[in-house]
DNA sequence: TCTGGGGTCCTACATCGT
DNA sequence: TCTGACGATGTAGGACCC
């Protein structure tokens, strides 16, 4: 084996070990319910200055929101990330609710990619809280089985950010992926290629990064419940039930097999901004609250794509009807653009291609095929506001 | 009382030019 | 001139991830 990767989960907020705590739902919601015990301060911040019993519980939370994370001691409750607040709420009534401060994970999730990258400078981004790394050329990154340099990341990790992590090394980052969850919270777990049957195979299907809830529901259908059970099908059977693509790749996968590379730089695709309404709104008797979201979403996108320096062509728009339905459209530019008011012009012609009878629950704005700004030639018109006439492109559209 | 927000990637299909 | 194959591009939807 002459390469080791490693994917590192950080455990957040290690500080409140022991309390059933979740954070999520709604930012404005938790801290209104704060507001009522305290008016010193917002945020995670907010927990350097009051008491964590002023915060609100589950039970007295009320609104939509989802829980973003939660600590053990609330996971022992069978609460956890992605569940509705509601649900958690059942289940974990006197479990205290905390905001989200992305600021300050933003922060941590800095620090905690510094520190690795000091020690190991080959690290690909994979959100806030994971990465992997490539431990092939690091110093000693071959010892113990990738075991000491594993032992050294989550030394210096905490050092840095006083956070623990789970790390996984594997010949590969598909392995790697399902060992760093072997060992939770601030374990280590090699895993050779030797050791696919005995330490992968027994698991669920769903384990694989990249099998979801409807993979696994249609796997299950095919009478496939483990990746052992994955291993032996015929390929054959796999694409023909989830296509080529897909099928070869769920057979690789079960085998252990991934030859993708630590991709240490890239760009990002598309930009967007989306909201889910405090409660459902209707196209015509909430037209101006409506649109009132609408062009903030807009401007929003563009701040976004100004700040990092990216122009984009294709702008999108996203609706979420009140039964859970979504729909997209689309609408491509010939030129490049960040200015907020082409972006909800644009976007505002892609909504009238939209049926607007039922009630909304979400409204989101995009803009895809990103360019860096530098690159771009913008139009003469890419100051243009919704209010002057019509660029000279539009007359494409219609 | 279900189900956030910000992304990426894949697939299917329509359209268009060669 | 008509027809079909094929690739490129745009669009819509969906699965998945953190």
């Amino acid at each position: 084996m002459d390469a080791f990767f490693a994917s590192i989960e950080l455990l957040r907020y290690p500080q409140l070990k022991g309390l059933p705590v979740v954070i999520g739902g709604g930012r404005r919601r938790v801290d209104e319910a704060l507001q009522k015990a305290s008016d010193v301060a917002q945020g995670e911040r907010a927990l350097r200055f009051i008491p964590l019993d002023e915060f609100p519980r589950l039970k007295d939370y009320v609104g939509r929101g989802v829980i973003t994370t939660a600590t053990y001691a609330a996971r022992q409750f069978g609460v956890g990330s992605a569940m509705g607040m509601m649900k958690a709420a059942k289940l974990c009534p006197d479990a205290i609710v905390l905001p989200v401060d992305f600021d300050e994970v933003r922060k941590y999730s800095r620090a905690f990619k510094e520190a690795i990258r000091e020690v190991a400078p080959l690290v690909e981004d994979r959100g806030v809280d994971e990465v992997y790394v490539d431990f092939t050329d690091v110093p000693g990154g071959q010892r113990d089985g990738g075991r000491s340099l594993a032992r050294l990341l989550q030394r210096s990790i905490l050092e840095k950010t006083g956070l623990t992590c789970s790390i996984g090394v594997a010949p590969n980052k598909l392995i790697a992926k399902m060992a760093s969850e072997f060992n939770k919270p601030n374990g280590i777990s090699i895993v050779q290629e030797a050791d696919l049957q005995t330490m992968i195979w027994p698991l669920a299907c769903r384990k694989i990064n990249g099998i979801g809830p409807k993979s696994d529901a249609k796997l299950a259908a095919l009478n496939i419940q483990t990746i052992g059970e994955l291993a032996a099908q015929e390929i054959g059977r796999l694409i023909d039930n989830f296509g080529q693509a897909t099928g070869a790749w769920m057979h690789d996968a079960a085998w252990g097999r991934d030859t993708r590379p630590v991709v240490t730089e890239s760009e990002p695709v598309s930009m967007s901004r989306e909201t889910t309404f405090e409660r459902d709104l209707h196209a015509v008797r909430d037209k101006t609250e409506l649109g009132e979201v609408f062009t903030r979403l807009c401007e929003k996108v563009a701040e976004d794509l100004q700040r990092k320096g990216y122009v984009g062509k294709t702008i999108g728009i996203k609706l979420r009807y009140d039964n859970f339905q979504s729909v997209t459209r689309d609408q491509t530019l010939t030129h490049y653009t960040a200015d907020a008011k082409i972006i909800r012009q644009i976007a505002g012609l892609a909504l009238k291609r939209v049926p607007l009878t039922q009630k909304l629950r979400l409204l989101g704005v995009r803009v895809g095929t990103l360019l860096k700004a530098e690159e771009a030639t913008l139009p003469a018109s890419a100051g243009a506001t919704a209010e002057e006439p019509v660029p000279p492109y539009m007359d494409q559209l219609f």
